[in-house]
DNA sequence: TGCACGATGAAC
DNA sequence: TTCATCGTGCAC
């Protein structure tokens, strides 16, 4: 199965987060192959973004975030869920696109909407964190179809601390798809 | 070493 | 609207 490459990641953040839209994320486990279809994202821009982990700048945790881009960067929020996001940019930029939700296309089980459900429907927990994502255990694949898509931007999720970045317009999905968590 | 607080989800 | 639950970052 083909694999989006190194450059697709390695571009502007918000680009990345929009593109996203439609693409596959594949998790090859021992016996199975899960896979969903990304129906929404988040763009996390890199330190000067308060909301992104990255503006605490680099700690052992954000270390994944500042590292080079389509690498995963996995956490654990709230002591319980899982959070799964792709690393974008160039390395030292901090700049992440969180998968909020997916459309189920092959062995997912469960709900899919939402960042921590996603993770929980495509076994993906902590171990994942820094996995290189042009590798054969996880990774993105190019949408199969070309239906064309209408993307909408709204404000992120969960961010109200972060002052005036709480208000862009860094949220995207895919219009009038059932699997959104929050249309 | 301690403590406040989440890029959430589920229950009430 | 409330709460579970624990890793992280930062104050002390």
């Amino acid at each position: 199965m083909d694999k989006l490459p190194r450059r697709f990641y390695e571009r502007d953040t918000e680009q990345v987060a929009r593109e996203l839209l439609g693409q596959w994320i594949v998790h090859q486990t021992g016996d199975r192959r899960l896979i969903g279809r990304i129906v929404e994202t988040e763009a996390y821009l890199g330190p000067h973004d308060l909301a992104a982990h990255s503006s605490k700048g680099v700690t052992s945790r954000t270390r994944i975030m500042f590292g080079p881009p389509g690498h995963a960067y996995v956490y654990l929020i709230y002591g319980q869920h899982h959070c799964m996001n792709v690393v974008t940019e160039r390395e030292g930029n901090g700049a992440a696109v969180l998968l909020r939700a997916v459309e189920p296309v092959e062995n997912l089980a469960g709900r899919t909407c939402g960042p921590g459900l996603l993770c929980q429907a495509l076994a993906i927990d902590r171990r994942l964190n820094g996995l290189d994502l042009l590798g054969e255990e996880l990774f993105l694949a190019p949408a199969p179809d070309s239906t064309p898509i209408r993307v909408v931007e709204r404000a992120r999720i969960g961010v109200e601390y972060a002052k005036h970045w709480a208000r862009r317009k860094l949220r995207f999905y895919i219009r009038d798809n059932p699997f959104v968590s929050r249309p």
